[in-house]
DNA sequence: GCCAACGTTGGC
DNA sequence: GCCAACGTTGGC
C-alpha cells in the first residue's frame, strides 16, 4: 500500500519561549500547552509523517524551519486532570535556507488565504499543499 | 508601548 | 443566553 501524502501544518511559537534551534538541539519535542479548541482540533488531525512549518512570532515574525510529526496526537501530559487537551511529537527536518518573513508572506498573493494572515492568534493551523509549495519556494527550496 | 483581535469569565 | 469586562496574543 502506498504511503499517504503528508499534510502540511504551521505552528507558531515565540522564540523566547521555545525556539527552532532548541527543537534542533532537542531532536524531538512534545508540542504541549495548546489551550485553544481550534488549535487542538488541528493537532488532532495531524498524522505521523505530516510536515510542519515552524514560525517564530513576535520578535522575529518569520518561518524558520520544517519539522515532521513523529507521532500523532496523544493526551497532553501538562493538562489538568479531566481536561482533554492533546499534543504531538515533532522532530526537526531541516532549517530553511532562507527564513520566510511575515512581510514576504503578506507580499505574495498566493499566500493571501494563509490562516496565519487571516487569524493572527491561531497557533496551530493547516497549510494547503499549494501554500506549502510557495513557502518552500520563498525559503529557497 | 500601543492597540486590535479575540477568547474567556461572570453578572444579570 | 446575552453582553460587558478583562486577559492574552501578536503585529506595528
Amino acid at each position: 500500500m502506498a504511503a499517504k501524502k503528508p499534510s502540511y501544518w504551521l505552528v507558531k511559537q515565540e522564540p523566547e519561549a521555545y525556539s527552532w534551534s532548541q527543537l534542533v538541539a532537542d531532536t524531538v519535542t512534545a508540542w504541549t500547552g495548546v489551550r485553544n479548541f481550534q488549535a487542538r482540533n488541528h493537532l488532532r488531525a495531524m498524522a505521523t509523517g505530516d510536515l510542519v512549518f515552524f514560525y517564530h512570532s513576535v520578535s522575529e515574525k518569520q518561518v524558520v524551519g520544517l519539522a515532521r510529526v513523529q507521532a500523532g496526537a496523544r493526551p497532553d501530559p501538562t493538562a489538568e486532570a479531566g481536561e482533554e487537551w492533546v499534543c504531538v511529537d515533532l522532530v526537526p527536518v531541516r532549517t530553511l535556507n532562507r527564513p520566510v518573513t511575515l512581510g514576504a508572506i503578506k507580499a505574495d498573493p498566493r499566500l493571501k488565504e494563509l490562516a496565519l494572515l487571516r487569524q493572527s492568534r491561531l497557533s496551530v493551523m493547516p497549510v494547503s499543499p499549494q501554500e506549502a509549495e510557495v513557502l518552500l519556494e520563498l525559503a529557497g527550496g
